[in-house]
DNA sequence: GATAGTTGTAATATATCACGTTACAGCATT
DNA sequence: AATGCTGTAACGTGATATATTACAACTATC
């Protein structure tokens, strides 16, 4: 399995959205020409990040607006925003009907569950230290070390 | 998305192997019955952990034998074993088509890939801190604790 | 050594989900 | 008023997870 494209979609598209922030049709036409995917799906991504209060957008006119510098959007606001993960289960998927007649089956789940939790913990707190900003930088940086 | 619930049988499973070690008939379809699925299911996952050297069988003789203490298999072996994520391609489903005509089209993978194997990591790093004697010892634990 | 039990694996079915695509009402811009 | 854009619904499609049937090959037991 893997977490949806919606994530690196909504990274790249906000990434976008700084770099050419100066630049007028930045429209979801344009942005799905960047990222490489349809028009709707920039459309829905951005309407889940907004939301979630990361940008700010206005029904019938081009774009978006971030809602906080950079350094203050992490990965994990993104990552909660396009719903990477099922909110009420959380990361794994445990196998729903262990046998409750047999006493493995019947407590497995709960020998289990905060160690689960915990692996999901270590993921996200790890998606917290990253923002946008890092990632703005280092794609700024790239594109200049392209010119030689 | 979620991990596949094959990772949990196989936790399951294992503990069952343990827990049921000196009863006979411990075949795939009791193992089944335990965690609620097709045997077929059973005998798949049980291939998957033999392949990884976890367990050993004999093919049309019933059970299976851990190839090691249960203190030294953790969760990270499990999630290997299983094939729980993607190998080639990670946790992360980056968008498959950036316009390289774009430059933050063309340079968005290279200033993220290194950040989302940083957080991969992060998740494997717990998983290896879990063995499957910590969900052992709890599980029977737990089972003690009913008896009251 | 014949019989019954079991594994390993292929083949097929089904449900769910991610993503693509079309369509259009409603709002903004000019 | 005319044009462009967003937000969202509806539907299509392909991939994937899990279930299920079937059976050859092997083991255990009498």
């Amino acid at each position: 399995m893997q977490i949806t494209s919606r994530f690196t979609i909504a990274v790249h598209i906000i990434t976008a959205l700084d770099y050419f922030k100066d630049r007028d049709r930045v429209n979801s036409e344009f942005l799905a020409g960047s990222v490489g995917v349809n028009p709707v799906i920039v459309r829905t991504v951005i309407g889940k990040l907004r939301e979630a209060g990361l940008v700010h957008t206005l029904k019938g006119s081009s774009g978006a607006e971030l809602a906080k510098p950079l350094d203050q959007i992490t990965f994990y606001d993104i990552y909660k925003a396009v719903d990477s993960v099922n909110e009420d289960e959380g990361l794994f998927h445990f196998h729903e009907q262990p046998n409750t007649e047999c006493p493995v089956g019947r407590n497995i789940h709960k020998a289990m569950d905060g160690r689960l939790a915990a692996i999901q913990n270590a993921m996200e707190e790890e998606m917290k230290r990253i923002t946008l900003a890092d990632v703005v930088d280092d794609t700024k940086a790239a594109i200049l070390g392209e010119e030689k």
